[in-house]
RNA sequence: CGGGGUGUAGCGUAGCCCGGUUAUCGCGCCUCGUUUGGGACGAGGAGGUCGCAGGUUCGAAUCCUGCCACCCCGACCA
């Protein structure tokens, strides 16, 4: 049983709890940190998906599926890999149960696995087990695969959407034959995730390139596209990985060229994941709730009508169904709320907890007039129009709100990125104001790890578009050519 | 794994220090009536292994012991 909630926490819960709730696993298994996702906030992720997977697909990838259990063996193949992801892996050892005398049931321990089974955290290892099998000839060349998938990270301490036990996501891998092809192609997905962001989410990201420090485990490069959420704290929302040959090598996976010479491939992974809910909630939603954009909205219109008798709700429900089949036919999702067991001020609360961008009123006094009231979830901004006026006055109010909700949001990012040249700044900053500190820093570990003790700030990416220029290192006064990214992150 | 805290109805809680009728209150839920343009009101009602197991006592939510679980802070991390 959850006790109390520390206030920052208060204010999610209070966003989040249309979407998710913590599952109630605890009750003697110890699992924690795991997340029902309701019906509710799964049409978000059902919608996002939607989008990314039609990007990818535009973009020359295809879907398959790969085992949720990795035999341990495989884990060990790729050094990095394995210091990046062993302390947090669910193990499967058993195969059966049985009941003991008492009753109860118990692991059976004869059925122990020979080899013990990881459950995925990730799949590079079994998909690149798979590739060595798969490819043999340039012309094998490239895979571009995509897999819709859980996967499982036991964390000491988690947190609803942004870092729970089990989580959904998507993890792109391919395979090239030459370095630049790969390059180009991790390239190509931050670009990918970036627009999804920017277009669907209507939330800004900075894309750039992580330290060496923050960068995947087994990866070369990796790019990233990085949110500023309204509390100030950073998100990163989206990663692409060169991989390099590193796993290539691991798994022995070679083809033979043109010229007739045996060479090791070339990969990449990507992947976001439910996290981009809880960086949609964070990104746009005020006290009364969600705010959601039209174009993610599981419902971007609701109805409700205002009746006192039978025969008020028939006439109103007359004209609500003719202009929800106007609307549906332009591509409009509505729903017409005509329950009886809630009042309408219940049902106005009620709708602007869950975001949806735009409510229409028809009462009596609507249909003497032959109007209808439409309220704006982000504006909370009321109007009584014409009822033939309203599907044109919902498309482009829809469109508005989508471009409205990106502008407020961008205008809050560029105004908490802030160039310091002191560590005296560089603290006051993150203290006082929150969001992105912009940098010199001596591209060492060494300080961004005192740093990091010192400020919890953390580098966040070397942005794409640095613009060279000569300066001296916040925190060691060493040389610099470029400032970078800094901020608390989640 | 270290440090701190908490377990009482679906949720949030009072009571615990200082043991004593039928365990408090709010939200939610059910019934009836009046209501319906911003989370209605009145009346009635249902719902409890007081985390679990021992112990002390005439008597335990309350005191003692052990266990379990969860939350927060840290190490870890998308």
């Amino acid at each position: 049983m959850s006790k109390k909630l520390t206030s920052r926490e208060e204010d999610y819960s209070k966003w989040y709890n249309e979407l998710v709730v913590k599952a109630d696993l605890a009750e003697n298994s110890g699992v924690r940190g795991c997340m029902v996702i309701k019906p509710y906030g799964y049409a978000i992720w059902e919608k996002m998906q939607a989008e990314l997977d039609r990007m990818f697909k535009e973009t020359g990838h295809e879907n398959a599926y790969f085992p949720i259990f990795i035999p341990k063996s495989y884990f060990s193949k790729e050094a990095s890999h394995v210091d990046g992801f062993a302390k947090e892996c669910a193990v499967v050892t058993h195969y059966r149960l049985k009941n003991d005398e008492d009753g109860k049931v118990v692991v059976d321990e004869k059925a122990k696995l020979e080899e013990e089974l990881i459950v995925r955290p990730t799949s590079e290892t079994i998909i690149w087990d798979t590739y060595r099998k798969w490819i043999e000839s340039y012309r094998d060349l490239p895979i571009l695969v995509n897999q819709w998938a859980n996967v499982v990270r036991w964390e000491m301490r988690t947190r609803l959407f942004l870092r729970t036990a089990e989580f959904l996501w998507q993890e792109g891998h391919t395979a090239h034959a030459t370095k630049a092809e790969a390059i180009e192609e991790s390239k190509q997905m931050q670009e990918v995730y970036a627009t999804f962001a920017e277009k669907f989410m209507a939330m800004p990201v900075i894309r750039g390139s992580k330290s060496e420090s923050e960068r995947f485990a087994g990866a070369l490069e990796t790019y990233t596209i990085e949110a500023l959420m309204q509390d100030g704290k950073a998100l990163q929302a989206g990663t692409s990985h060169f991989l390099g040959q590193n796993f290539a090598k691991a798994f022995d996976v070679q083809f033979t060229s043109k010229e007739g010479k045996r060479e090791h491939v070339w990969a990449t992974s990507w992947g976001v994941s439910t996290r981009l809910m809880g960086a949609l909630v964070m990104t746009h939603s005020d006290d009364k709730g969600l705010v959601l954009p039209p174009n993610l909205a599981p419902i971007q219109v609701v109805i409700v009508p205002i009746y006192r008798k039978d025969e008020q709700l028939d006439a109103i429900t007359v004209k609500v169904n003719e202009l929800t089949k106007e609307l549906r036919a332009k591509g409009i999702s509505v729903k017409y709320d005509k329950r009886d067991t809630h009042k309408p001020g219940w049902k106005f609360a009620e709708y602007e907890l869950k975001g949806v961008p735009l409510r229409i009123a028809m009462g009596p006094r609507d249909l003497e007039n032959g109007t209808l009231e439409i309220a704006r979830r982000d504006t909370l901004e009321k109007q009584t129009i014409a009822i033939d006026e309203t599907v044109d006055f919902i498309a482009s109010n829809l469109k508005q709100m989508q471009d409205d909700l990106f502008n407020k949001a961008l205008n809050y990012r560029e105004n908490h990125i802030s160039e310091v040249n002191s560590f005296d700044e560089f603290k006051e900053v993150l203290e006082s104001k929150g969001g992105f500190v912009s940098a010199h820093w001596d591209g060492t570990i060494e300080t961004e790890e005192k740093i990091k003790d010192l400020t919890k700030a953390t580098i966040r990416c070397i942005p794409n578009d640095a613009v060279e220029e000569e300066g001296l290192c916040v925190f060691s006064g060493k040389k610099s050519d470029r400032r970078v990214l800094f901020a608390k992150a989640y």
